[in-house]
RNA sequence: GGCGUGUUCGUCUAGCGGCCUAGGACAUCGCCCUCUCAAGGCGAAGACCACGGGUUCAAAUCCCGUACACGCCA
């Protein structure tokens, strides 16, 4: 049974990075059947936040990702979160959480640590380092001035039992430091990347527990991993540095280790990691843009992963069925919103108009469109929101119908004041007063004879009439846009641009 | 500084020794369709496969080195 997890630090909200992450981890689970664990790294005091628990819950469920074991995402009952509901408005409820391998907060799960640093104790595999934080970084720094490698010394692993004695009288407390091994070396088999070769002499000693009693992160993590059963860790690129000393405490604690997959990084356009200085970095703002979760899937699956064959498009669960580890990228990939955005708009052409108005709504909301409304924004939507790339460019492209005109200099100077426009106007306005029955397709049966009755083409009759009802020069098919309108609106801002003119 | 990873069109990528005068997608440009916009169709431009050496009858593909980028130690 495979079993693969999420494991954020609650230090700030969900940026594309862990995004793509969450959803590899997830992708890897529901493809092969396996389960999907997420487990909040809270031991960070001084920079968790619930505010950060919330954000990244949030943000993993918009992304319809969810979760077997974990922080509880619903408010009450225990219920399965409906994670593609838009707007996830529920809350989560803080420090509750499920599944037989709890508790998925770390801090909850301090003293599991602590018996694990005394049981490496008991074996001699752990020592108390008292070297004060100051002597630690000039080690350091000399360390690097020789152009040796910065790691630690490893002095208090011979301290004799007086020199302890010594120091525990001055009120200093120890943190505890594993015993390396220093020979040999360790070999990670990354299914990504295959197998990376780690000289053992450069493992440093690394500290499992903090002076306050507190693991550190290669420590909380290994025994977590451990005991959740977690089968494939599956994490970004800057963790590999990590993993052989994290293999050499699975193997002190006597653990068969999970398979490691190393993700390459996703890099802004300047090359660098990917942040806030490259624009938007949170997937909620992703969400607040108007991008679809499946589109955001299907862009993320992309970043960094491939099908031989080089398809673009995954609807529905076709990501689950096609993933494979195995066509995983080494190297890093440019987050680019240019594709993202394309994708997204042809994820929105294949949503039902059901799913698109859902989606819309709060979008139509935001900008004051409010049913119910005449004409209906069921209809409006239907004629307008294929056309649109983002789900915020939906109510931009609707709202002329509900606002007065205004009309564009396009629109006004180059389209309507042209010699014959205004009679032309106001001929249609006469012809859609008496229009029977007032829908599309007879009202273009009509408008079309009266261009042929007074020999006009088309386009000089259709695009005034067009910029007369919205305005601009570019909107809805025009009979669609004038049965919406209705025979009152359409008549009446006919007229009423003639009177310009 | 040490160690690790990576390097194919602007971007995401296909490619696992001959099918590559390097394929697809986004973006760009042009044409077509068309009542406009969008979508769609067709096409163009765009990569001396980071660089330098090898191995081989044959290398984007294998090996070595260099450069650069990124990550970890921090």
């Amino acid at each position: 049974m495979i079993r693969t997890r999420f494991a954020p630090s609650p230090t700030g909200f969900l940026h594309i990075g862990g995004a793509r992450t969450t959803l590899y981890n997830w992708l890897f689970a529901r493809r092969h059947r396996g389960t999907f664990v997420l487990r909040v790294e809270d031991t960070d005091e001084a920079r968790s936040t619930e505010d950060s628990v919330t954000a990244i819950l949030d943000s993993i469920r918009w992304l319809g990702l969810d979760w077997d074991e974990g922080p509880l995402p619903m408010v009450s009952g225990g219920g399965t979160p409906s994670p593609e509901t838009p707007g996830s408005g529920s809350p989560v409820d803080l420090g509750r959480d499920r599944g037989p391998y709890g508790p998925y907060y770390q801090m909850k799960r301090i003293e599991l640590y602590q018996k694990h640093v005394r049981q490496l104790a008991l074996a001699g595999l752990v020592y108390p380092c008292y070297c004060a934080k100051e002597e630690l970084d000039a080690m350091r720094k000399a360390a690097v001035a020789q152009k040796r490698p910065a790691i630690y010394d490893g002095r208090c692993r011979k301290l004799t039992d007086r020199q302890k004695a010594e120091h525990e009288a001055s009120g200093r407390k120890p943190s505890w430091r594993f015993s390396m091994p220093k020979e040999g070396e360790t070999a990670v088999d990354d299914l990504i990347r295959g197998r990376v070769s780690f000289d053992n002499r450069l493992l440093q000693d690394l500290v499992v527990q903090k002076a306050a009693g507190g693991p550190t992160y290669n420590f909380a993590c290994v025994v977590d991993d451990h005991h959740m059963a977690i089968t494939h860790v599956i994490r970004g690129d800057e963790h590999l540095s990590n993993t052989p000393s994290q293999l050499q405490l699975y193997a002190a604690l006597g653990w068969e280790a999970p398979k490691f997959a190393h993700l390459s990084m996703i890099l802004g356009p300047d090359g660098s990691k990917l942040s806030k200085r490259h624009g938007a970095a949170s997937v909620l703002e992703y969400k607040a843009a108007g991008f679809l979760p499946a589109a955001m899937r299907n862009y993320l699956g992309l970043l960094g992963w491939s099908t031989t064959d080089s398809r673009q498009l995954f609807f529905g669960d076709e990501l689950v069925e096609a993933f494979d580890l195995a066509g995983c990228q080494k190297n890093p990939a440019v987050f680019d919103q240019a594709k993202l955005t394309w994708m997204n708009g042809e994820h929105l052409r294949k949503l039902g108009h059901d799913e698109l108005m859902r989606h819309a709504e709060p979008f139509l909301e935001a900008a004051g469109l409010v049913g119910p409304l005449d004409p209906p924004l069921d209809k409006t939507v239907a004629l307008e929101g294929e056309k649109c790339r983002l789900l915020a460019d939906i109510p931009g492209r609707v709202d002329f119908f509900y606002k007065d005109v205004e009309f564009t200099e396009k629109a006004m100077a180059g389209v309507l004041k042209r010699p014959g426009v205004k009679e032309m106007l106001l001929d249609v306005a006469g012809l859609l007063e008496a229009a029977q029955p007032f829908a599309e397709k007879a009202l273009e049966e009509k408008i079309r004879g009266y261009c042929e009755a007074r020999a006009l083409k088309t386009s000089q009759v259709f695009h005034p009439l067009r910029a007369a009802l919205s305005g601009r020069t570019e909107g809805p098919t025009l009979f669609g846009m004038i049965e919406a309108l209705g025979r009152g609106k359409s008549v009446g801002r006919l007229r009423a641009a003639a009177a310009l003119l």
